[in-house]
DNA sequence: GTAATACCTAAACCTGACTTTAGGTCAAGA
DNA sequence: TCTTGACCTAAAGTCAGGTTTAGGTATTAC
């Protein structure tokens, strides 16, 4: 059993934020001793979900349903593995974002290298959009479409 | 030349966005004909630019600076390299985070499939922390680490 | 000539996720 | 005793990134 201070800082997160978490309803079944917060290991798996979930792109308010699921019981295994795997998706999707924005900033950063070994932009504006050299073509050409 | 209504078509960006975005000088060169707005190639360069550095977690301000170092000119190009350069540290850190995310959805769908096999969680239980089957295991320890 | 479109501005409003404030309880140590 | 530190609440405040509203202009379509 821990308190919320050190919760706070075993997973470094305001003291505040941990209670905003509770008062949205992130932790239905934590216990309290005389008005005390009493994190167990549920609510440390809990939070561990939170950040999850969070960075999956899930809103608070989603969290909670889930985290309402989980107080239901098996009659709900599916509909928290449908979650589970609806996040998969999102996060796939992101991946793939974030590759194409990397490829863009590869790009910008050999544009800028170039431009600084030139003094000026005049030779690389001839050779775009398609006469750029193999590699960063593919760079460029991705980030672009 | 585009207007803002082709503009909004083309990239899928409402047009009170792209208005707000002029306020808060991400066009610092965009040009206008009696009161309109007329985007030249080098705004459909920013706004690919600006979607880019948004990904990868800049803020608008610090965007504004970008385009503000565009206009002038090649004694900024190294400002402007290094800019990209961090924004490549940033996306590379929050693939990681991605991947480890991904961990962990992945260990729970697996939990929650073996779950609704079983019909309860008391075998998962047992297998909780470090007994579950080896390639399990490995996205477990990922996610918890 | 009038009605529909597509553009414009300034300013108010909205949302999610916190954070801060103001005021209070309770237990341990000097 | 009294003060320090860790906890508590409710309610207000903050911030980024837009979106909506209200009112206006300018061109084209019938």
């Amino acid at each position: 059993m821990y308190t919320i201070g050190q919760i706070s800082e075993m997973f470094h997160i305001p003291i505040s934020t941990l209670r905003y978490y509770d008062k949205e309803g992130l932790f239905p079944e934590m216990e309290r001793k005389s008005g005390i917060r009493k994190f167990s290991e549920k609510e440390v798996e809990a939070i561990r979900v939170i950040e999850c979930l969070k960075t999956s792109g899930l809103e608070i308010k989603d969290i909670k349903q889930f985290m309402a699921w989980c107080t239901e019981g098996p009659s709900t295994y599916s509909k928290r593995k449908e979650l589970f795997e609806k996040r998969k998706e999102a996060i796939e999707k992101e991946m793939k974002q974030l590759q194409k924005t990397m490829d863009m900033l590869k790009f910008k950063c050999w544009y800028y290298e170039t431009a600084i070994e030139d003094g000026n932009e005049d030779h690389l504006n001839q050779m775009l959009p398609d006469h750029l050299p193999k590699d960063i073509q593919v760079l460029y050409d991705n980030a672009h479409s």
